[in-house]
RNA sequence: GCGAUCGUGGCGAAGUGGUUAACGCUCUGGAUUGUGGCUUCAGCAUUCGUGGGUUCGAUUCCCAUCGGUCGCCCCA
């Protein structure tokens, strides 16, 4: 046999994992258009700009995790690394701001490429489903917008999300409070690890993410601890839009814990920044990002020139899967079969056949064996299948027009006339 | 990009430098030829991710490579 294998960091979905995608899929497509959103299919790839004008020339997935190639043409192209940046090309491009909508609500659904090495939760092509607002900016939005995931987790079964949000401010903000990092981080970079070293010329809030110097300790003195605060120096317009985000979310009974290190690496963010933490589950998950997003009102303009305040979110499928898994939040999920038909000869198989098409087109789940004539191993078919139902079609039944049906939970076994099966099984399942 | 660890049949999992690679589950066939899920008997890896090397001989030692898993970085 040939050594085929999947490329790495990839998946095959199959058995009770693609039914729990499938599942996740349209439960979040049921609960996204309650709010009104609409469904967006973008290419999977786009001319490589899209993405590295976007999502930032001096982020990590530009610089290093892209999947891009050329095309027979020589174009560059790029597989998708997120959604936002896609969305928002196709919202400009296709001029969907002029449809005369205050605001426009959009939801997408696919895979997405990140040249990574994998790990838990982590993969070089996975799902995400994620939204994106455009034209307005209001915290009354941003707010609705938050809760649409949490309406998701919960009907997930998932309670155990943790809310964290911050404000990274305007424009004007984030100058301000880069130049006081620059300040205070100055003084200590030189014992500070090689990351931090290269942040404080670049992206000095990222330097708050650090893992590396997180406890780090100069002159009896915990650096991060000591640190100033994006809060106190935000805009007065900033800060009073996140406290108002933050006052309706206490309406909405969304719990929420206000991280002034919350920073994303994503360039494009501005103001409310937000993530989804997985908690109280196994090492692997917890502190797990489940999602995360924020508002990008500047991403528009430099796109277009046009001032369309947006907001979004993405959440990873495969987390979601694993804590859900975790959570035992699949359980009512298995696709049953309600009817296994079993034929003695081929004469009774073709009747079972056009029987089953009957009972199918009534939205009765059928299935039966195709080759075997002996009951040995057609029953064997209804041990995996564990229909409720078993009909038996033989010569005698075939020349009476009564069939054998077996119900599998009362074990009792009735002669039923062909006519009267479909209401008879009808009336057994509910 | 860096680091750790692993790779034996459909699945789980022992094992050793040397003629037949344990065991459990599944599966296949029979006991039981129009009623299964129990029981019982029998069968199922010319092969131990792939390629090369050492050796009289390698699944077991070495190297490379491809994958899996998990950290760092970053993120979903």
């Amino acid at each position: 046999m040939a050594n085929y294998q999947k490329p790495k960091g990839t998946q095959d979905f199959f058995g009770p994992r693609s039914l729990k995608l499938s599942y996740i899929e349209k439960t979040a497509r049921e609960i996204i258009k309650k709010f009104g959103y609409e469904e967006m299919v973008t290419p999977i790839f786009e001319n490589t700009e899209v993405f590295i004008k976007n999502v930032g020339e001096g982020s990590d997935i530009v610089t290093k995790e892209m999947y891009t190639f050329k095309d027979k043409s020589d174009r560059s192209l790029t597989l998708r690394p997120e959604g936002t940046a896609a969305i928002a090309r196709s919202f400009i491009e296709n001029k969907i701001y002029a449809n005369g909508m205050p605001h426009n609500k959009l939801f997408y659904y696919g895979p997405m490429f990140r040249y990574e090495r994998q790990q838990t939760g982590r993969y070089r092509e996975f799902r995400q489903f994620g939204v994106e607002v455009y034209g307005q900016s209001t915290p009354l939005l941003d707010a609705e917008v938050i809760s649409t995931a949490y309406m998701l987790f919960n009907k997930f079964g998932l309670n155990d999300i943790k809310l964290k949000i911050n404000s990274i401010g305007d424009i004007e903000s984030r100058k301000n409070y880069g130049n006081k990092l620059q300040d205070y981080f100055g003084r200590y970079i030189d014992n500070m690890c090689d990351d931090c070293r290269r942040r404080l010329g670049t992206n000095p809030m990222r330097i708050l993410d650090c893992k590396t110097d997180k406890d780090l300790i100069i002159n009896n003195v915990k650096i991060m601890d000591n640190v100033p605060l994006i809060n106190d120096y935000l805009s007065n317009e900033s800060r009073e839009y996140f406290d108002e985000v933050i006052n309706i979310l206490d309406k909405l009974k969304i719990n929420y814990e206000i991280d002034f290190n919350l920073v994303r690496g994503l360039d494009y963010y501005n103001d409310v920044v937000f993530e989804f933490i997985i908690t109280n589950t196994s090492d692997e998950l917890n502190g797990m990002a489940l999602g995360g997003g924020g508002k990008y009102n500047g991403m528009i303009n430099s796109m277009c020139g046009i001032d369309i305040p947006a907001i979004g979110y993405a959440i990873g499928m495969e987390r979601l899967i694993a804590v859900m898994d975790e959570k035992q939040c699949f359980n009512n999920i298995i696709d049953n079969t309600d009817v296994v038909i079993i034929g003695l000869d081929f004469d009774s198989k073709l009747a079972g056949l056009m029987l089953a098409n009957i009972l199918r087109a009534n939205d009765i789940t059928v299935d039966m064996e195709y080759s075997s004539y002996t009951m040995k191993n057609q029953f064997k078919l209804c041990d995996k299948l564990n229909p409720h139902f078993i009909i038996i079609i033989g010569e005698n039944e075939r020349k009476t027009g009564n069939y054998q049906i077996k119900n599998t939970l009362t074990k009792k076994q009735e002669e039923v006339k062909i006519s009267e099966i479909l209401d008879y099984i009808k009336k057994g399942m509910l």
